[in-house]
DNA sequence: GCCGTTTTCGGCCCGACTGTTTTCAGTCG
């Protein structure tokens, strides 16, 4: 609905009033069906308005307005959106002067030069609008956090190296562990800007210069992903550090937040609205200066999504978030028994020079044959194998931690004197995918209700960029694990990152105990802890929701519970 | 369309860059 109405040329606060509901509802922990629309206007974000056509499409899946909307706007105009430098302006004379709605009806048109003398185009927007339509179509996807990570870090440190400069910091969706990344957005503090933009896009990872100014500049990268450098006076690079950071709608909330102050906040510092040129920063060198002077505790970026953090920090309520440190072990990962490349004495010597203090070492189930899943018989064989372990390795509790299938009856694929055996037993998906919804979530809560399963792994079992998942309802998992006390993990393998920050936080809303996972299949992998950390902390969550926060002894007691 | 420590009406975050313009609109983040 807001795109809609922004490409109908409607009042744009009312553009930003649809936008800003969007996210509101996206970030809620619980879901808003059947939430009655006294309840709904308490949101912030959520008016009378907005209660009333959430009401609507409860019933009818859509509403008036909204219908209206799309009968009035074309749905190919919403793509040519995707062309860098098209907005709504440029999209809407495009349209009506030449009824241009889709990326081929707009590429005929540029190339044959009808857009040149347009009101808002010249030759030079043509070109752009040219080249950006092949971006358009091939392009369109995110890159998945830990890749753009690898990106970044070479970039920054690449331009470290040109330049010397040694403030110089990824910002954006990146620094704040958003599951898929759109572009990286660099921050750099230096006293000559355009020196810093002028390395910045000579590098050798640079493919094309989009635009470059004396104070940032943006360029496509070989990697496949648009980064943009900003520079700031280094006196100004706490204040940029939060605005680059972002969300934008934290930024908003937080500058909105300030000027109930009276006080203003840009890229270079925290000002009085009285001081009209901005001669007087009483805040900008680092983060922590600028949300004190906001009468704010210093926000983590995993929080900076304008999810109540503003409000938390303002009533000194912010969560002490879980961080690497605080985790003592693994509770999902593979060795060479099933699918993994690392055999289980490897995986427990990697565990323990990674200094924690126990692990779950696990594999697949028999019925996942395409995994090499472990017979009963094989499964003995491996419990022997660890036993040895356990005499040589002293410094480290080992556990079995299987991955067990639940089947589409919603058993468990071995028999309960089998799953007795196990000190961990993880509960999962891997077949029957096509299920509808209803059926899916009932064979799930069985496994949840079980007596025997400990956890439930990667509860959508989505890969990003590749598939969707299936179908269930997560809300009624969060639920009936919170009645049984079951836990539900977080797995971190990068294109997994499931359950999701807002499923995080909903499940500790609830008192759901949260296991973070590697679902290593190589000793290597060990590494995705720290992804499955960074969901947590976009969660809310801190090392009491986190069972891998547990000692052995304590993990273990839980286990028996 | 939302919201309220001046307000139920009249505000609504802030700045850089580009390209089309003779002073600024559009786009982007």
């Amino acid at each position: 609905m807001a795109v809609l109405l922004e490409l109908d040329g409607a009042n744009p606060f009312r553009v930003r009033a649809y936008f800003r509901a969007a996210q509101v509802i996206a970030g809620h922990p619980a879901p808003l069906a059947g939430v009655s629309a006294e309840k709904l206007v308490e949101i912030p974000g959520i008016g009378k308005g907005i209660a009333g056509h959430l009401a609507e499409m409860e019933s009818s899946g859509t509403f008036r307005e909204l219908s209206e909307m799309r009968r009035k706007i074309p749905a190919g105009l919403l793509t040519l959106l995707k062309v860098q430098g098209l907005g709504p302006k440029r999209a809407k004379t495009l349209y009506e002067t030449l009824r241009v709605d889709s990326l081929d009806k707009l590429k005929a048109a540029a190339s044959s030069g009808k857009l040149r003398g347009l009101p808002g185009f010249g030759e030079k927007i043509e070109a752009n609008v040219l080249e950006g339509i092949e971006f358009a179509k091939s392009a369109g996807q995110r890159m998945i956090y830990w890749n753009a990570r690898a990106a970044a870090r070479e970039v920054v440190s690449a331009l470290v190296a040109a330049t010397g400069i040694r403030e110089v910091c990824p910002a954006g969706s990146l620094r704040r562990g958003k599951e898929t990344i759109g572009d990286l957005d660099i921050l750099c503090a230096a006293a000559d800007g355009a020196k810093a933009v002028e390395a910045f896009t000579r590098l050798p990872q640079v493919e094309k210069v989009l635009a470059s100014g004396p104070t940032k500049a943006s360029v496509s990268l070989k990697a496949g992903i648009q980064a943009d450098l900003r520079v700031v006076p280094p006196a100004s690079y706490g204040a940029a550090l939060v605005y680059f950071t972002g969300s934008k709608d934290h930024d908003v909330a937080l500058r909105e937040h300030a000027l109930k102050m009276g006080l203003t906040v840009n890229e270079y510092g925290v000002f009085r609205v009285s001081d009209k040129d901005h001669k007087k920063p009483l805040a900008g060198r680092t983060e922590e200066e600028v949300y004190k002077k906001l009468a704010l505790a210093w926000i983590p970026p995993e929080l900076r999504e304008n999810r109540g953090e503003l409000d938390a920090a303002l009533k000194g309520k912010l969560p002490k978030l879980v961080g690497l440190k605080d985790v003592r072990g693994d509770l999902h990962n593979h060795s060479t028994w099933s699918d993994g490349a690392a055999s289980l004495a490897e995986m427990a010597e990697a565990s323990e020079s990674r200094g924690w203090e126990w692990v779950a070492l696990g594999d697949h189930s028999q019925s996942v044959k395409v995994a090499n899943g472990l017979s009963k018989d094989r499964l003995e064989a491996s419990l022997k194998e660890l036993s040895a372990l356990r005499k040589k390795l002293k410094g480290i509790k080992l556990l079995r931690g299987m991955e067990v299938d639940i089947l589409k009856d919603g058993s468990m694929d071995y028999p309960d004197e089998v799953l007795e055996e196990l000190d961990v037993v993880i509960g999962a998906v891997h077949s029957g995918w096509r299920m509808e919804e209803y059926a899916m979530t009932e064979r799930i809560l069985k496994a949840v209700r079980h007596p025997r399963v400990h956890v439930i792994a990667h509860l959508s079992g989505r890969l990003l960029n590749d598939r969707g998942g299936y179908k269930v309802d997560a809300e009624a998992v969060i639920r009936e694990a919170a009645a049984h006390g079951t836990a539900l993990e977080i797995n971190g393998r990068p294109d997994r990152q499931d359950i999701t920050d807002v499923q995080a936080r909903r499940a500790k809303e609830l008192g759901v105990p949260v296991a973070l996972a590697t679902d290593a299949h190589t000793s290597a992998e060990f590494d995705f802890m720290e992804m499955a950390v960074t969901v947590a902390r976009r969660g809310w969550l801190t090392k009491d929701d986190v069972l891998n926060c547990l000692s052995a002894l304590e993990l273990e007691d839980w286990l028996r519970s």
